[in-house]
DNA sequence: CCAGACGTTGTT
DNA sequence: GTCTGG
DNA sequence: CCAGACGTTGTT
DNA sequence: GTCTGG
């Protein structure tokens, strides 16, 4: 995953981003609260474009130019090979962005249904997924940028909720992924499951359905 | 050389 | 069951 | 990620 | 656009 996530104001303005990073564009991507962000929405992302450490919204689902089938569009890529894929490696080299997110939602098989799970910092500390983007089509075939989130093995923690997870970066991680002259050795270290804890809270199927936007979908689950 | 693919997650 | 839409 | 749709002919 | 398969 992630195939939903959140974005909400930290307690305190607790965040995980490197202190010397220009607030504004950060500021902007938490201003407004999202509590149910899903696949081929528009979203914050923040990049250094020309030097330049900006916020943009894009669409969720990666999708270059030249995929003429917007079905194949990817919310995800595997950390483990994105710089050898096809698809992603020019974006690994040249588009590597940062993804704003307060948590993540994942939903856990269990017998009889799904536990939804609201995953996220102790205080809801603000932090960076790892994140590609590129320019791909609109539905008038005009240009249109959008993104990805990398995957790693779960954590310790994580892993009898879910198979995957989201990469996380830290304050150095975040400044070496925006680096354009990072090496890929570097970039590969920083690709690794979240080494530390997070906090889980068991939410209800409110969230399971994108017409629900509002904070319910953070609640805990009363049952 | 050209044609055709290019991906993940989850589930079975 | 599988694909599309959000 | 989950929810919701999944279709045609003919008539207005 | 770029790589793989044939």
């Amino acid at each position: 995953m992630p195939g939903r996530y959140f974005i909400v104001a930290p307690e305190e303005g607790a965040n995980l981003y490197p202190a010397d990073f220009d607030d504004a564009p950060i500021a902007a991507a938490y201003a407004r609260p999202r509590y149910n962000i899903s696949p081929q929405q528009t979203a914050p992302v923040l990049r250094l474009i020309e030097g330049e450490f900006i916020e943009s919204g894009m669409r969720w689902g990666f999708a270059p130019r030249w995929m003429k089938d917007p079905r194949q569009a990817q919310i995800n890529a595997r950390s483990e090979t994105v710089f050898e894929k096809r698809m992603f490696q020019h974006a690994a080299k040249a588009q590597r962005c940062l993804v704003p997110v307060s948590g993540w939602y994942e939903w856990q098989p269990v017998d009889g249904g799904k536990q939804a799970w609201a995953i996220h910092m102790p205080g809801f500390a603000a932090f960076a997924l790892a994140g590609l983007w590129t320019v791909g089509n609109d539905r008038e075939g005009g240009p249109e940028e959008n993104f990805l989130t990398l995957t790693a093995e779960p954590s310790e923690q994580l892993r009898p909720i879910h198979h995957r997870m989201p990469v996380i970066l830290d304050a150095d991680g975040c400044r070496t992924w925006l680096d354009p002259d990072a090496d890929r050795q570097a970039l590969q270290a920083l690709l690794r499951p979240w080494p530390g804890e997070l906090s889980l809270r068991a939410v209800s199927s409110y969230v399971n359905s994108i017409r629900h936007q509002g904070p319910e979908c953070l609640e805990p689950d009363g049952s």
